[in-house]
RNA sequence: GCCGGAGUGGCGAAACCGGUUUACGCGCGGCACUCAAAAUGCCGUGUCCGAAAGGACAUGCGGGUUCGAAUCCCGCCUCCGGCACCA
């Protein structure tokens, strides 16, 4: 009988969702295994290459399940953000309609893959009893001086009309949109992220399951530099300002110092100076200047201020510039320049005529311009002859001794701006009472409902901000009339929490129950985009350290084991909408099935790497299964007999690919599990040609079966079942493999002549070393290869090889 | 510029510790079944020479280590990703 897989997925579905196979309780008599993908963004349709994700978490998830764990995979929607509000804007439909409706037609999407997850736990972004605890959350950070409202130089997004995370800004233009950010004063709320740089720096150290190549990038985003931090005194003035070095063993070859065109000293500097005109003129342009101007601008352009400073070292008297390849935002937005050490600084002295020194000695025939190599120490009096490390202590212990400045650390991290001048997402549970202040909304106020608005459009300011009667309210403090805060959250915010949520994802009491938390805490296996990897990833490491600290979380660590996907892609394009190469996958659950697109997606390539869509591949994975099927199904005429070697042979042979994809599967060489089966399956038709057995295949086809079940579970549990079991495969224990049957009983023997490949011959496998030399000499093509020449050495590693070689 | 990762058939890729390169699938060619086609099954398929047996050459390029290198080392080339006036 034909395989029909539409209507046998349809029933297994059915099953899985009425027996409710995989919602999850805290269980303490069995080792418990959190998986979880990244809750998605509900934007309707999936196309192909999203589904190898959530192939991949129902795999691992199925597969941990047979192996005894008490597994919990959720599912959530990330629903608040831009898409649906924009879609809004366009169609008038409130934002909360349309992520219904699309968040019901994923779920179709889910089910028609065959994805366990319990939905019992489903949770959404902007559900009131969700953002409420956002709100909570905020109010925590908050008490704790942890969320603050300053004004600050911001990037701001003309498109979407809102500020950005520097995270959210990638080459200077607007992560989501491509548009070139702006940058801007305004008054916006922060998280203290940078009191946790350095924890946040550290800790990636514990996480060796995490990919190199995200915990690199983390480790670049946080940007820690070790140095010093002085003070610089102004000729003829009782001004001064601090910069800050990582050099400070160069300090001798400072020939001018430099501060940002925004550095607050600026305007008294100048002011009466010869220069004025001439620095003010400049200020003006490098402000109007975007950031990719500044940047693309390539030389190195400021203008002197007319003043000095005195280097504390030497008493020289040195010029001050403006110039804007110093940056407001990092360090004290000033600079000691020394040109003989500093690319930078040696480009800008060129170009102004400044006098360079150079204090380390290059090496000899040097004829670059900066030298930031390592040296010994020249032209610096009392550092003469020092290494750079020394010379760097010894400077050190000199300011501090002085009491001009210490060691200190910088970071490249900005704490993380989360307010936004939009509709769709949590208010920010805040009053300004013109008497209080800035007042938290009290607990029992929340959640601050998000109000309907008449008109979503951006206009600079949150829609929120139109709706005075909402806006208007008192304070929780003294009474009196107060204004509420009318910016949203980000919604990475969101995002940064919802699998401890997850845990106990109905309390109406709590954020969460920190027992349920702590028993399911940290996720074993966190399964996304690499593109969240100083996004989300970062966000949700803060706040999980916080909520540690707060005595809600038994983990500071909250992903112990990451996994970062491949994209799939097609004519060497990401899918995406724009493009209009996105793939559905609807034909493919049509025409070949749930199972065989699930087992495409494992083939097509490994897990990490992008793969490239093959609109046949599907088709070759389905036949795979279709015979399969009809081992199973039509090969009814068994026979009773003894054990033969034929037997035997399967049997090992079975055992061989169980421990095979065992192993792979724990590797996450999901790719490689598939060949197995197949290859597997190649045996078992080459043995049914020979004639039917009982015992024997049944065996091998059950282990088949059960090896299918995480991968391509509809046909395998129906397999299970008309081959007479009543129990429910996917709780059935994952087979373990024989290793007594691992071993071969008889292996090719390679035989070498140089190195190259000239005989092989079948030998028993526990044969010894002088056999082995002896058979590989009596060959007749190697003696004809080594026709009289004298043999050196013979190399033999038995029972694989041996290598004759002659001269 | 700096930091990662990768380069193997017509294509996606295997080869886990230095030991049979190219498993498995796609594609392609042939055959069977069929009135025919589809589906399915079987056989073949790295390149070159050769009728065959067989041989030579092949893992981006050039060197090196080794009895033996896709794998280790050195130097290049190309592609992909990240960071990029971070003092």
């Amino acid at each position: 009988m034909a395989y029909d897989h539409q209507s046998i997925e349809a029933k297994w579905q059915q099953i899985w969702e009425d027996e409710k196979t995989f919602e999850a309780f805290e269980d303490e008599s069995r080792p418990k295994f959190y998986n979880v993908a990244m809750y998605p963004y509900p934007s309707g349709d999936l196309h192909v290459g999203h589904l190898r994700n959530y192939t991949y978490i129902d795999l691992v998830t199925r597969y941990k399940m047979m192996q005894g764990y008490n597994v919990l995979s959720p599912m959530g929607w990330d629903s608040f953000g831009l898409p649906a509000e924009n879609r809004a804007i366009e169609t008038g439909v409130h934002p909360s309609e349309s992520v219904s409706s699309q968040i019901d037609a994923m779920k179709v999407h889910f089910r028609q893959l065959g994805a366990g997850f319990d939905w019992q736990r489903e949770l959404a972004s902007h559900w009131p009893s969700y953002y409420q605890w956002d709100q909570w959350l905020f109010i925590q950070l908050f008490d704790r001086g942890l969320a603050y409202k300053k004004e600050a130089p911001v990037n701001w997004c003309p498109q979407d009309q809102t500020v950005l995370a520097n995270e959210q800004v990638v080459e200077g233009a607007c992560e989501r949109c491509g548009t070139i950010v702006e940058k801007k004063n305004l008054a916006q709320w922060f998280f203290k992220i940078t009191d946790f740089a350095d924890r946040l720096l550290n800790d990636l150290d514990q996480l060796d399951e995490w990919p190199d190549r995200v915990r690199t990038m983390q480790r670049n985003w946080i940007g820690r530099s070790t140095g010093a931090q002085f003070s610089l005194a102004v000729d003829d003035s009782t001004d001064s300002f601090e910069v800050f070095t990582t050099r400070p063993d160069t300090i001798f070859g400072m020939t001018f110092a430099v501060l940002a065109p925004e550095h607050p000293l600026v305007d008294r500097l100048i002011s009466g100076t010869d220069q004025e005109a001439d620095a003010r003129r400049y200020m003006t342009a490098a402000g109007r200047a975007s950031e990719i101007e500044r940047l693309s601008e390539g030389a190195k352009s400021g203008v002197f201020t007319g003043r000095h400073v005195i280097n504390p070292v030497n008493g020289a008297r040195v010029p001050i510039y403006i110039a804007d390849y110093v940056l407001m935002g990092y360090g004290t937005g000033a600079i000691m320049a020394v040109p003989g050490q500093d690319q930078r600084d040696w480009e800008f002295a060129t170009r102004y005529g400044i006098d360079i020194i150079r204090t380390v000695q290059p090496p000899a025939g040097y004829d670059g311009e900066a030298f930031t190599g390592d040296g010994v120490t020249i032209n610096s009096d009392f550092l003469n002859g020092l290494s750079r490390g020394e010379a760097i202590d010894s400077m050190i212990k000199w300011f501090e001794a002085e009491g001009l400045g210490t060691a200190t650390v910088n970071y490249r991290l900005r704490d993380w701006l989360i307010s936004r001048q939009r509709y769709w997402g949590a208010p920010i549970p805040i009053v300004s009472c013109p008497a209080c202040g800035l007042v938290a909304v009290p607990d029992d106020e929340l959640p601050v409902l998000l109000p309907d608005v008449p008109d979503y459009a951006p206009k600079g300011q949150s829609p929120l901000a139109a709706l005075e009667d909402w806006v208007a309210t008192t304070c929780p403090s003294c009474g009196g009339g107060a204004r509420r805060e009318t910016d949203t959250m980000d919604t990475f915010v969101d995002s940064a929490w919802y699998f401890f949520r997850y845990t106990d994802p109905h309390n109406a009491g709590q954020i969460f129950d920190p027992e349920k938390a702590r028993y399911w805490m940290p996720i074993d296996q966190y399964i996304g985009g690499v593109e969240h990897a100083v996004l989300h990833l970062l966000y949700a490491r803060f706040i999980t350290k916080f909520l540690f600290d707060v005595g809600l979380s038994s983990v500071e660590e909250p992903f112990a084991r990451l996994f970062t996907q491949g994209m799939i892609t097609l004519n060497g394009a990401k899918m995406s909408k724009s493009k209009g190469n996105v793939i559905p996958p609807d034909r493919y659950y049509r025409e070949f099935g749930a199972d065989a697109m699930r087992l495409f997606e494992l083939f097509v390539g490994p897990p990490t790497d992008d793969a490239v869509w093959n609109d046949n591949g599907v088709a070759g994975t389905a036949r795979f299964l279709d015979r399969v099927w009809k081992m199973g199904t039509e090969s009814n005429d068994y026979i009773d007999r003894a054990e033969d070697d034929r037997d035997r042979a399967l049997i090992a042979d079975t055992h061989r690919a169980i421990s095979k994809v065992t192993d792979d599967l724990d590797r996450f060489h999901f790719n490689t599990t598939v060949p197995v089966l197949m290859t597997l399956a190649n045996t078992m038709t080459d043995y049914l040609a020979d004639g039917p057995r009982e015992e024997t295949f049944k065996a091998a086809y059950a282990a088949m079966v059960f090896m299918l079940s995480p991968m391509a579970p509809h046909i395998a549990h129906e397999l299970w079942e008309r081959t007479g079991h009543d129990t429910m495969l996917a709780t059935e224990p994952w087979p373990v493999a024989d290793a007594r049957l691992l071993e071969r009983s008889t292996v090719t023997m390679v035989i070498q002549v140089n190195g190259k490949l000239r005989d092989r011959v079948d030998v028993d496998a526990d044969i010894d070393a002088g056999d082995a030399e002896r058979l590989a000499l009596e060959s007749d093509k190697i003696s004809q290869w080594i026709d009289g020449q004298a043999v050196k050495r013979i190399i033999v590693r038995e029972p694989n090889l041996v290598n004759i070689v002659v001269d």
